[in-house]
DNA sequence: CAGTTACTTCATTTTTTATTGAAGAGCCTG
DNA sequence: CAGGCTCTTCAATAAAAAATGAAGTAACTG
């Protein structure tokens, strides 16, 4: 007859495979938005949970840390990804995913992409400057290419409203 | 009278303040679209340049190694950033940098954006079958989920098209 | 109000990613 | 066709980013 292994036996209730297909796909679209994977991977998890999750559920399932967790929860909680539901009879905080996709895409294009347009064309401005004091051979080329650059990004500008629009909508 | 150091100067031209200034901005950029800092440095120093630059230039002027330099070049040809110039005279090849600005965003969206969108719709596929097989409970959370999962992504799939034309216009 | 639980923070460690430069391939050139 | 350039590759190293978990905070609980 056999006899348990010895070992102490850590059960972490494994991950279904939906689970998994969930927070590969995730991590995957996080990473590509600057997050780190502890954050898409429990946003992976919510995702497919049909009940709220406590921290340590998150950190069992997951197998991650308790300062990745908390530190991946806060991430989600900043940019509205999560939500915390009230549990009776349970002090932790438990949460569920925003199903509101949209969300990552604005938060994205708000606070990465808007800042680092205005940013480079606050940066053309001093370029402009600099390239007033340059012989006028280097001039001319400096010149053109940054109206040209000046021109993209303004452009790139423009079509932000647009796109927010129709990522929300 | 002051005697140069005995100390073997060697004499780095250093970047302009112009040249400092594309290089910041392009760097930034290239982040956040997945290539690394010299990738940056490379084409940032070059967008300002009036002349072509051959890579041993590129080496000393932007203070970084032969294999960033190649590696850099390479990535930069492969997205059609760069071209080489011929210079009579000279066996090595000269680069420039191509103004086409809105080549980095359509290699970004054909060559990062559009993949994983294809990768994620493929994916759930993958989950809707394995939703197929839970309890009904669970099963319709996941289904609804992912009904809305997809109808995003195809959303994000279409818009693709429509921002290329946009930003190569 | 002492103990417990839930969580956060952050210095340290681990992992991942980027850079370096030596080895070598290819090719002009005399 | 030997020797020297130019460039590429890749194993080793360095730098950057993320994860860990112990220490600390705050808030409940009996």
């Amino acid at each position: 007859m056999q006899v348990a292994p010895a070992t102490l036996e850590i059960k972490v209730e494994s991950l279904s495979a939906l689970e998994v297909e969930s927070i590969e796909l995730f991590i995957g679209f996080f990473k590509l938005i600057g997050l780190q994977k502890s954050v898409g991977e429990i946003y992976g998890l919510l995702f497919v949970s049909s009940r709220a999750l406590a921290m340590d559920d998150i950190m069992t399932r997951l197998g991650i840390s308790l300062g990745a967790a908390s530190q991946g929860l806060k991430v989600l909680r900043s940019v509205g990804a999560v939500k915390s539901v009230y549990m009776p009879g349970d002090r932790r905080d438990h949460y569920v995913a925003d199903l509101e996709l949209s969300k990552f895409a604005t938060a994205f294009i708000q606070e990465e992409l808007k800042p680092r347009l205005d940013r480079a064309l606050e940066r053309i401005g001093t370029m402009e400057s600099l390239a007033n004091g340059m012989a006028a051979e280097e001039r001319s080329t400096a010149d053109e290419r940054l109206e040209r650059l000046k021109h993209w990004l303004k452009r790139g500008e423009s079509i932000l409203p647009w796109l927010l629009k129709f990522l929300v909508k």
